[in-house]
DNA sequence: GAAACTTACGAAAACGTTGTAGTGTTAATA
DNA sequence: TATTAACACTACAACGTTTTCGTAAGTTTC
């Protein structure tokens, strides 16, 4: 086992001081070309590199990002998260993530942890527990810290930080929209209760779309449902009052949901229903996941970026970290969705 | 903006040393109750963290695990993240988590800046490239340095270290026994190219079943596929050869594939085929993911319990950390599979 | 041939923390 | 009263690195 070397280690091998060998190995012109080379090559020899321990606390500062998000098993965090690594390795940063499992305590604690070392900044997505609760003290303190903090997706008004969101109304105005040009007349929405910002902004996309084309609301058209986690006990739920609204609209042709999973349920019910997709009804959904690709038929939907999002925090909170940002007051970054067209349209 | 206060800091506030404000938080006996009091309520008042940067260097080490797994989009990659940032958070280490997307140069890369710094040791499992390069080195150099190292999934006999084993041939075996044991007697088997570990000990169970119950081997009824990352060119090819064994070969009445993902093409195809699931032809695949549940009908599958393989990769890395194993000799642990009833059997 | 300047290197502080080894004061013991 | 013991605290080294400031030689300059 050979156990890392240091450069005290080889200062006393080459038999000259600490600070020639760090010198040499900066290439200093301080430093003789011979004496350098010969350290260079030791160096090699032994295989050193720099304990990056010390030189953060040195620098007072790490290079590495701290990523906070609810879930790693879910399709678009994951994304996120892929785009964030890209670009801290592009940009020579580490990548720590943490998963507050929608829990607002676990969320604060790992915020404590990260920030008590580690950590040059953070890139996170709230917890639903937090939205719920609406405290955010935990942020406040690591920005009133001095560390910076990147929010995405699940933001909120309250905290002054940058920010990298998806055009939720938008996404929603846009699927919508796509059913109406599709000759749907009678759209079903499946969304969650408001305090979901996410939720919140995508059902108001949909009353805009569905205002735009004149089409008057129904509101028996709307199912909102809790979201929580129990997907177990919460679908069986949904494909009751789905299988109700069915019955009791018959005329409903189309329909939209806030995301993959109650569009599966919504496939399950009009399955049942021995009704066509799309030529009965037409089905789109937000998050474009492997639900939606793989399934049959596979579903037109709405894609976040989740990457391009993970690309654009990421590269904000290094510009951020490195001062290469003038502007001190926080920036938003808007992403544009984008409709999949696939087979259930 | 308040910056984070050292106990130098402290120290100069209250005029007293260093040792003293270290000491008593620390509630050491060498100081005086009073003392004590007084440093801690300042401490919180500040409210003080200890660095740990100054820490780990210190102490040689850091409370810090390295997680590198070739893809985050991926239901059972982000199960076991998912294990080990549990049982992390609860012994008090952090995680970080490196993708090599399925690439040996960016798997040496991420384990060399990893190994660098921060990191006490290593859970990973091997890229797909890695498997086929067979070159191990920078694993065999890493756990040459002194770090643990613990493999989980795709692990390979040349490296002798710790291992998380799912046991892939049994769970291969117990699901076409399923299918056998349904009646069914020719089944079709979806499989990768055998470098791909798994994908060879799949299909080694697939075999080892069908001897068992003294189905003789029908060659025709095994497809290989190359295992890339492209779905988008690959399931078209898949869905293809399966259009023509199930052309070929009528008699096919059961289907086992060793990724969720050719699940969802057979079902594709199945569905062509006017063919109804599991009335004519039943379909069990590995991995028990988003789509195998939320399909309809829902995928009777493999699971391999994930986040089990995280928590116990997690424990042992852990524990070898901390020096909490006597014994020298790697271990290997094996979790055993289990069948996922659903109604696609 | 002394002053000024280069060259090539070393000493030491600093980052924040901990723990060992003092140090000075007071109280107890012989 | 002198010695020891207990107490309460401080000084300092160490972890690995970088960087500023010295400082010896050797080399120019007038």
């Amino acid at each position: 086992m050979k156990k890392k070397i240091t450069i005290k280690q080889l200062a006393a091998e080459l038999g000259v001081s600490v600070s020639t060998v760090s010198k040499s190995l900066h290439d200093s012109p301080e430093i003789s070309q011979e004496t350098r080379e010969k350290v260079q090559a030791f160096a090699k020899l032994y295989n050193y590199r720099p304990n990056n321990i010390a030189l953060s606390l040195k620098n007072k500062k790490t290079k590495t990002i701290g990523v906070i998000i609810p879930e790693v098993v879910h399709h678009f965090f994951a994304m996120v998260v892929r785009g964030v690594e890209q670009v801290a390795m592009e940009r020579g940063y580490n990548v720590v993530i943490s998963l507050s499992n929608e829990s607002f305590e676990k969320e604060v604690i790992n915020m404590e942890t990260f920030a008590d070392s580690l950590i040059g900044g953070f890139i996170l997505s709230l917890s639903k527990e937090t939205l719920q609760k609406q405290d955010y003290h935990h942020i406040h303190q690591t920005i009133e810290e001095g560390m910076p903090v990147v929010l995405f997706d699940r933001t909120v008004p309250e905290i002054d930080c940058d920010k990298v969101i998806v055009n939720d109304e938008q996404g929603a105005l846009l699927a919508t929209k796509h059913l109406i040009n599709q000759g749907k007349k009678n759209i079903l929405l499946i969304t969650t209760e408001d305090y979901i910002s996410v939720g919140r902004l995508r059902t108001q996309g949909y009353l805009r779309a569905l205002q735009k084309a004149n089409i008057p609301l129904n509101n028996n058209l709307i199912i909102k449902t809790e979201d929580t986690n129990r997907s177990d006990i919460i679908l069986p739920l949904l494909e009751n009052e789905l299988r109700t609204a069915l019955k009791q609209n018959p005329e409903i042709d189309g329909i939209f949901t806030v995301n993959e999973i109650y569009a599966a349920a919504a496939m399950r019910v009009i399955r049942e229903f021995n009704l066509n997709i799309p030529n009965d009804i037409s089905l789109v959904c937000f998050t474009d996941g492997v639900i939606s690709k793989y399934a049959t038929p596979s579903l037109t939907t709405v894609n976040q970026h989740g990457t391009q999002i993970g690309v654009e925090a990421a590269n904000l909170l290094i510009d951020r970290l490195e001062n290469k940002i003038e502007q001190p007051k926080p920036i938003t970054k808007v992403i544009a969705c984008e409709i999949v067209r696939r087979d259930s349209t």
